[in-house]
DNA sequence: TAGATTTATATCATGCCTCTATATAGGCAG
DNA sequence: CTGCCTATATAGAGGCATGATATAAATCTA
């Protein structure tokens, strides 16, 4: 497929440009959220209780800030949570303010479960695909694993310190 | 190429596992959920409008099918993109039940809006990366995108015709 | 120490988005 | 005309987010 480059490098190996590079991103993007999507809790709920299984027992505003959401709408994601038995509210002794938010066993599992879930989905996906062209994904998913996981770390930290272009 | 499903092959070239690469698709659904997400609309209407805009007019009850959301859903969901002036309704001359959405001018601005959006915050994250993990991806994008196409087309037929472990 | 301020969380009202159950209305077959 | 099927709408409920505001504990300050 013929594309220019505008001055760009006359090597014959170009890969892609930046703009192929969005589009895929994009489709895969679209691809996971359409199709590796659980509809029992919401994606908040679900990187909530992640976030709690990964780091231990957090404040309600900790959270609502690290999930980019306000600290009402934490407070009740985490009543509902509660309800469903998927997390456990603990006074802190030493501030009469706080509530520790932990994630339960009920909570773990349920994570598992959706891991579970999505990679099932996957497997069943891939496996429409011919040999050749499961082999060529997990070529390109090899070879990029290690600049993508820098790509979603340097995303999460651009969420800390927003930069010029935020939307 | 021969490949054996389990009972792992023990060729040293393996390039990714099925978990591995389910992994990198769960990561990248986080981050575009994450950090490529617009606010305006929801998930679904962006969805529906860029449907619209590719296929034409179409009814409420396909608008829903194609969506996987119920009917009344979909209902509320047109009431409100024409409250924003983002689709119009006309009644078919043809069937007096029936009433066909189409995408208007200022939905379509919307969605290349959002697109630029998207592309730009990409466009940015990209350029966090050293110049060989842009290099990287790029060269995996591009490597894998037929097969990748493929298995979203796939993806969209077997929604369709729903198979075995639907969850 | 008393009063003001800040911090952590909760509550309220509102709107989006989805669901199930049901209603209305047009098309069609007998 | 009667009855059924189809296309869409409405009603009621709950999840999920918001901004505005209330409450209570901690902390600063005069």
């Amino acid at each position: 497929m013929e594309y220019t480059q505008q001055s760009g490098p006359r090597e014959p190996d170009v890969p892609a440009t930046r703009e192929q590079v969005a589009e895929a991103l994009e489709q895969l993007a679209f691809l996971a959220v359409r199709h590796l999507t659980n509809r029992d809790i919401s994606f908040t709920a679900a990187s909530t209780l992640g976030r709690l299984s990964r780091e231990g027992p957090s404040r309600l505003t900790a959270l609502a800030a690290d999930e980019g959401v306000t600290q009402p709408s934490m407070t009740q994601l985490i009543q509902r949570l509660e309800r469903q038995g998927l997390v456990t509210r603990v006074d802190d002794p030493q501030d009469g303010r706080v509530v520790l938010v932990a994630i339960t066993d009920a909570g773990r599992e349920l994570l598992a479960e959706r891991r579970r879930g999505r990679t099932n989905r996957l497997a069943e996906l891939l496996a429409t695909l011919s040999p050749e062209d499961q082999q060529a994904l997990a070529t390109a998913v090899h070879a990029a694993a290690p600049a993508f996981q820098r790509l979603v770390d340097n995303a999460a930290r651009a969420r800390k310190a927003p930069g010029s272009t935020a939307s």
